[in-house]
DNA sequence: TAGACCCAATCC
DNA sequence: GATTGGGTCTAC
């Protein structure tokens, strides 16, 4: 009999612990694998943490532990789901992230591997059957049969679907004359692109590949201006690790930016590549891992959860955008996929490269003080120059007319000399519906989500108002619910609303639109993209996805229609963000032979992020950013952690906040600032209120004691719920 | 996390 | 006296 230690699939932190159980069946188990059991009247899963062999009894081991112990219903698994190095990396980063060592298990396996109860309804392994030929005697077969056992003899693999003629293939079966081979299928298809060579490197590219490939640092920053040919250095650098027989694993910030990505590996490097991200299918997410698992891929490309990819012998890591705060997980477990692939480089003996034309201040700072290794392009390829910017201030009346409010003057003559010279323009828009606020001309009755409490977005494509922080959604209404009236007013624009306003104004435009809305539809991502760049559109409309690495030859004109958008959120990390999106955005601009114009609508004219940003001042703006960091005690000056404190009794919450920050204080001492109660950008959401303590430290070791000591305590509470963030960026 | 369990409020 | 609803407890 079999003594089990085994995780709950409840990722919380009371749960937080392996709970014994008892195995006497004949299936081999083993720690890291699934099992099936009960756990207070409930079937679910569990995940062994340790197998003892006993000779004791039931009773004999319920008495030593003074609990029940019941057997599991079944073991779910054959081998164990993580190898050595990942097993390592999941503590480490329970460890560190102070997540439920479930939620991070959970968080690192596709569906159809993760230890909770929904992965066994998740897609298993497809087979695919093909006919091999074992006995060639044609004797006493009719002439269609030995057709047919020639046609199999003659290819060394067939597809049993592919023979026309079923009933013979049975026959040939039946008399043993074929088999069947099953054979695991791949369900996702990459395309089938023609090989190309690699493109000559400038000797700016040079300089930086060698310097890459002479140096033994760990991590690398690669600081390239937009347009500076950063991909093509991956590329080098990708074959250079290679050719060493290491693999390589490269992460891109978001769905949009794979395919071209995965077209650039294909293009150079052929077969053998693997891709995971969040619009694959759960069960191709499964054959992908797998094959990487069973080291048939020596590349994989993916979003961030890709970090996670089973590959072994790893050489290099590259993370494109690296400043891009989707790398940033904002639940349980909130990992940072740079942290998490200098973990796993640190493990591999393998390298980091981050590449970003505007890095993150942490990142750029690391670089600063040699951390990481600094590597720099500042100038375009062939020295094609900037694009010109012009920022127009939305304050000035002589920069509007009474033709359209959103669009000023500049930018429509812009508009206008573009499709005059049949050329290409993004407008860029970083919010997506129709318009963002609703209310009532009559009682000023503003329509607000019911969870969340923030103003709802109307989106005129399906007439609905949406909550863009939740997701709730209600039927656009014809009268305002409280006074009846009939007048209603829609305030505020994003995307939809841009779209409307180029028809009205330039109706022989033809314009594509490209938001979180639009992605909802699986693939419509790339087919857009992939329309624009063939021309079928001159205008692309679009969030910040539309923002960032592609690139569009013809496009001569970039248009921020409004720059302000987020420079008033409530994060130090906001004018980083702006100064960010317009200076990638501004990139998109002239990135061939053409010269590019980039024009920036603001109502904030003077402000460094929007100056900067339209010049594309990196240097100047990390200096002026990092005097406010330091200034305000942020990162990276800094280390911060929040913690978030929710309950249905907003009372309860605030008291709880208060007595956690005077506890964490008293704990602490004087040199660990502490911010709170804080009321988030969200401060009440399913029915419960919100509060957020925000610690502000050097010394990372000292916090790490007393969370742990202070986070059972208030586990003890009841009423309240509680969540650690470290490292976050909003709260 | 979610069922069980307990107690109080509420019904006619 | 039965039923409903909320809060709390506990799991191996």
């Amino acid at each position: 009999m079999k003594l089990l230690e085994v995780l709950i699939e409840y990722g919380t932190y009371s749960l937080n612990r392996p709970f014994s159980y008892l195995y006497d069946g004949d299936k081999f188990i083993q720690s890291g694998m699934r099992v099936l059991l009960s756990f207070n009247h409930r079937q679910i899963v569990g995940y062994v943490v340790s197998v003892k062999e006993t000779n004791k009894s039931k009773e004999e081991l319920e008495e030593e532990s003074g609990f029940n112990i019941s057997y599991i219903n079944d073991v779910l698994d054959e081998t164990p789901l993580l190898n050595d190095e990942l097993l390592l990396l999941s503590d480490q980063i329970a460890d560190y992230y102070l997540a439920p060592k479930i939620s991070v298990l959970q968080t690192m396996l596709p569906p159809s591997l993760t230890p909770k109860l929904s992965s066994l309804k998740a897609p298993k392994i497809a087979y695919e059957q093909y006919l091999r030929c074992i006995d060639d005697d044609e004797e006493g077969l009719t002439a269609k049969q030995i057709e047919i056992l020639r046609l199999i003899k003659s290819t060394d693999k067939i597809l049993k679907k592919d023979i026309k003629s079923p009933s013979i293939v049975k026959k040939l079966l039946d008399l043993e004359k074929i088999e069947i081979v099953y054979e695991e299928k791949r369900r996702l298809i990459l395309p089938n692109y023609e090989q190309e060579e690699f493109h000559e490197l400038t000797s700016e590219q040079q300089k930086v590949v060698d310097e890459f490939n002479s140096s033994d640092d760990l991590v690398y920053l690669l600081e390239g201006v937009t347009g500076s040919g950063k991909s093509e250095v991956y590329l080098h650098i990708a074959k250079d690790i290679l050719s060493k027989n290491k693999k390589v694993l490269m992460l891109v910030p978001e769905i949009s930016l794979t395919p071209m990505m995965v077209e650039y590996f294909l293009r150079r490097f052929g077969k053998n590549i693997a891709i995971l991200h969040s619009e694959l299918t759960p069960a191709e997410k499964y054959d992908e891992y797998r094959k990487i698992a069973n080291k048939e891929c020596q590349v994989v490309i993916g979003a961030r959860s890709a970090i996670f990819a089973p590959i072994d012998n790893l050489g290099l890591i590259i993370i494109d955008e690296e400043h891009v705060e989707s790398y940033k997980q904002d639940n349980t477990p909130c990992y940072h996929a740079r942290d998490v692939a200098i973990m796993r480089a640190k493990y591999h003996h393998a390298k980091v490269l981050l590449g970003s034309a505007t890095p993150s201040l942490e990142s750029r700072a690391r670089a600063d003080k040699n951390i990481y290794h600094y590597l720099n392009l500042p100038h375009r390829i062939n020295d094609y120059g900037l694009p010109t910017t012009k920022i127009i201030n939305l304050l000035d009346y002589h920069n509007i007319d009474r033709d359209s409010y959103i669009f000023s003057l500049t930018l429509r003559k812009s508009i206008q000399r573009v499709l005059d010279n049949h050329e290409q323009a993004i407008l860029l828009i970083n919010r997506r519906g129709f318009s963002t606020n609703v209310s009532c001309r009559k009682c000023g009755h503003v329509f607000k989500c019911p969870t969340c409490h923030i103003p709802l977005t109307y989106h005129k494509e399906d007439n609905l108002l949406k909550c863009h922080h939740c997701g709730h959604v209600e039927l656009a209404p014809e009268t305002c619910p409280e006074c009846g009236s009939p007048y209603l007013m829609k305030a505020g624009f994003g995307t939809e609303r841009i779209e409307q306003e180029i028809e009205r104004l330039f109706p022989s435009a033809r314009t594509l639109r490209l938001d979180s809305d639009v992605a909802r539809i699986r693939k419509k991502i790339p087919e857009i993209i992939e329309r624009f760049a063939n021309k079928e559109a001159d205008i692309l409309i679009g969030t910040q996805m539309i923002a960032k690495g592609h690139n569009f030859p013809d496009v001569t004109l970039v248009g921020i229609v409004l720059a302000d958008i987020g420079l008033n959120m409530p994060t130090y990390r906001a004018s980083e963000r702006v100064f960010q999106l317009i200076t990638q955005a501004v990139g998109r601009s002239g990135r061939l032979s053409k010269k590019g114009e980039a024009i920036i609508q603001t109502y904030s004219p003077n402000h460094y992020a929007v100056i900067l940003g339209a010049k594309q001042d990196y240097s100047l703006f990390y200096k002026k950013e990092m005097g406010m960091r330091k200034l305000q005690k942020y990162p990276p000056y800094t280390f911060l952690t929040s913690l978030t404190i929710t309950g249905k009794n907003e009372k309860v919450v605030i008291e709880s906040i208060f007595a956690l920050v005077n506890d964490l204080q008293a704990r602490l001492g004087d040199d660990v600032v502490i911010l709170g109660p804080i009321a988030p950008y969200i401060p009440y959401e399913n029915d419960s209120y919100k509060r957020v303590a925000l610690l502000k430290y050097t010394n990372q070791k000292k916090i790490k004691e007393v969370l742990s000591e202070v986070i059972p305590i208030l586990l003890s509470k009841k009423a309240i719920n509680v969540s650690v963030n470290i490292d976050p960026y909003d709260f």
